[in-house]
DNA sequence: AATGAATGAGGCTTCATTCAT
DNA sequence: AATGAATGAAGCCTCATTCAT
């Protein structure tokens, strides 16, 4: 890409950026459309690949800033002495929900790399995917499972939680339009009841 | 379509059937190549054309096809004495493996339909997935719930269970290739998981 | 072309004609369908490629066919000692309705041949239109035109009288059904009053 | 179709209305091909798209420009007090020659649209060429038919004229190249002899 | 003789990418 | 920096022609 990119004023980078990420989340890396991004972000084609020099290079670009982006706020939205499992997915949700407001689609976005079926796609963002799930797991690396029944195994616990949130993201998204707090609301629920459900029964007292 | 598709050998028409399958589900409706499935199938451009009148009819027969073959397997598959939640659900994954053995992209297939963002595809398909939607629906509309836990909200466990599953076979069917043994291990111990996590704590014996 | 087309049965070898040369006279060569002949005629695809060997070939066919019919009526219905040049006109009209009794579209394929823009067809059919024309040529040759006015140019209005008779056809052609009745009204009414005006005004008797 | 067609160079746009007209004046709307085009007029295939959005918006285009034209040329070529029938039509024929020396398949374009068989473009143009075809219609009404002799009928005697123009002006199209001297010159015997014949025979001089 | 399944070149159209202005 | 005209490869689909039955 050509860094030049970034003496472009503020608010036509994040026009650029969000359109990008709207059409690639929505169609995916293939079906992605140049047309449509020039209409979502009412910048000339020609610019497109006057910065990045081609979709690929473009993809990687979106790719890249959206996780650092996130990943930078959540450095600064997770506190390190939060141990609690619920709390800790909760506040990157959160965290999350407020990238939204600068950048609406990523969230959809993230989650959509999973699901890119582009060989091409899949090969240039590799690492990029995978400093952003090394982020996650060190946020949950301090995390104190004491609590957990001797039955739940952490890791398809962490699978049923991840996969269960990236459906109702999903589902979400593909409302009229996205609605934060239906969203937490269903988030706050499904980990109230995944809590209760894998919580040592409490001791029976005497 | 041409009905006389079904009088050409078996072995052709699955071939083209798993072709079809194979690119929608990988691609997704808009971005599968015809010039994909000709290679795919071993079989002519010009013959897709002379069954099926256009992408779409094909894409209709495709869904239409896949969704009756796992209802008649579903129908003759699951026995209604069965009111277990997870037992029932079991039944249902084996099902999907078998009839794998027949059309490998089958449950993939069903499973890509929920992300579909052509608008054509969806309104040509809806009342088909509905279909096998309900089909499903029924089938768990005998299980006996009363040994759940008080605080295990029906439709929140159902969709738990739902994604997550979702997700394994996903992730079994992005790898180089799909294992049966290893997905069905995972999906067993995800739902043994959940069976734990979810019944009435053992009333302690005295 | 393969001769034994002529033992097929009578009734299937003008089907097949007749469907060809409606496809060829309301498409032209290059547009005309395989698959509106099939329709039309009632006969599989493989077969007319089994009698004549390509396109081409059955065009070259359908035309040397037409031609050497409409000659083999005139020669039977024009009388030599006809010298009268409307008598004449009208007479070949009269043998044009005769053949569409048997050949419905032959007097509009033949007009159509004029307009044929397709060079392959024209380089292959050139010298049977020649024949044609030649025939008609030699039906006008004996005419006595002693009657016409001095200023009467016999080329420009033979000319006229084609080219309008052309037009004349062809419009009943695009009418829903041709109509036989009305075809040969407007062809006497047209005449009668080309004659009027062509004829040496009358000498005033003293 | 895209208006910005309009400010490309004037060359340009005559390039491609004109490669545009003379191969669907020579093929017709269904077979007229887009390379043909391309190679008429020198100019990639995706520009047409650019600016045409398919097919028959770009037939609908050059329908319209061609009739609009002439229209133009018509009103300042032709005066009002002209009531000399062979005049009016002669003053006709050479706004179609003036018209030809900046579009050169004008004339047989708008000829060949009588004869157009695709019901896709006979729909798209059918105001266009109503329009024309009433511009013509004024043109005569003012026209004096007093010196035609009482057995002349205004409306066969003008479908005479009509054919046989269109006749000749195909015929010369039909030609290596289109020379305009052999056109007017048979355009011009040709009225002149149905002048001679259509008048009143002149009154006998006592 | 007769059928129609099968093929692939060619047609219209889309879209990532280039380039003159 | 910015535009959008321009290109051509690739996509879906049609159709003349071949061939196994």
């Amino acid at each position: 890409m050509n860094e030049k990119f970034f003496d472009l004023k503020k608010e036509k980078q994040d026009r650029m950026i969000n359109g990008a990420m709207k059409v690639f989340a929505l169609n995916g890396y293939a079906r992605a459309s140049t047309d449509e991004m020039v209409k979502e972000a009412g910048v000339s084609k020609g610019l497109w690949f006057h910065y990045f020099d081609n979709k690929i290079g473009l993809y990687t670009f979106v790719v890249d800033y959206a996780v650092k982006y996130v990943m930078m706020e959540l450095s600064a939205g997770l506190s390190a002495e939060n141990t609690d499992f619920f709390d800790t997915t909760l506040d990157i949700e959160k965290v999350k929900m407020l990238v939204r407001r600068s950048y609406p689609y990523v969230p959809l976005f993230l989650s959509s790399l999973d699901q890119e079926t582009s060989q091409e796609a899949i090969d240039a963002v590799g690492e990029y995917i995978e400093m952003y799930r090394e982020k996650i797991r060190t946020a949950y690396s301090s995390v104190d499972r004491s609590g957990f029944a001797p039955y739940v195994d952490e890791r398809i616990f962490d699978m049923t939680v991840s996969f269960t949130m990236k459906g109702i993201l999903e589902e979400e998204y593909a409302k009229e339009a996205f609605d934060e707090r239906s969203y937490m609301g269903r988030v706050k629920v499904f980990l109230s009841q995944m809590k209760k459900m894998s919580q040592e029964a409490p001791v029976e007292e005497a």
